[in-house]
DNA sequence: CGGTATCCACCAAGATACTG
DNA sequence: CAGTATCTTGGTGGATACCG
């Protein structure tokens, strides 16, 4: 009889962002909830401190950037790096995995970027009706 | 002398989603915003009417659904076809440039589903620490 | 079936003040 | 500079009931 579930590579079907219980559909919450996923972006784009995100990400408060930086360091996505000196300098990076992260989320940035006028044109239509 | 901003393309650079302000940031908080990010990857496997999204995306209600789906298609991404019948019948499907944005995120999906065990690992030493 | 209306609980998130 | 602590509030979103 032929071998069920045999050989072949790793089989990678096990995660569902779909499914309330898998690892990935929290780390998708995570990666686009508001201020995280505009966190990304900003390091994507190199290094950064504290205060350099905090001016590059409009709107964030001390709180809600503090509070993203530790929901991507815990999944891994970003690494801190704590000088130890006074005046405090900690600097913010992408691990490997948050630039392939942020990748696709500067995909979409762009496409939402570039599709402004099509977006606006959309939303005069809907409301007028 | 040398024209400034002479010939070339359109500028494409007017748009920022770090920009409090701009269209593409508000679009950019719509995609990614909990349930909306979910129901796109769900259209972007074909059309589907409302319970079948329902049933799709786990763990969203009817009101949650009915919302996202009435601001992506404020945004020009999903379109709505009511076949006026009785039991009523409404299908929903991406639009052209709802299938650009579905894109993006399929690939942030993948991304997150192929790393859910280096994820699982991060949490873990986060966590113990 | 495909919604809308209403009520309510929780927590996301802003403001402010303070500290190593 | 880089945060944490505390307080407060508005909005997100769940549950339920009802309608065409």
């Amino acid at each position: 009889m032929e071998s069920i579930d045999a050989v072949g590579p790793a089989p990678e079907l096990v995660s569902d962002v779909f499914a309330r219980a898998c690892t990935s559909r929290a780390a998708f919450e995570d990666v686009t909830s508001r201020w995280s996923s505009l966190v990304l972006l900003a390091l994507a784009e190199g290094p950064h401190r504290f205060g350099e995100l905090r001016r590059r990400v409009e709107g964030v408060s001390e709180r809600m950037l503090a509070q993203s930086l530790r929901g991507l360091e815990r999944d891994g996505l970003v690494s801190r790096a704590d000088a130890g000196t006074i005046p405090p300098r900690v600097d913010y990076e992408l691990t490997g995995l948050g630039a392939r992260v942020a990748e696709g989320l500067r995909g979409l940035a762009d496409v939402l970027e570039s599709a402004v006028p099509e977006i606006d044109r959309a939303r005069l239509d809907y409301d007028a009706r």
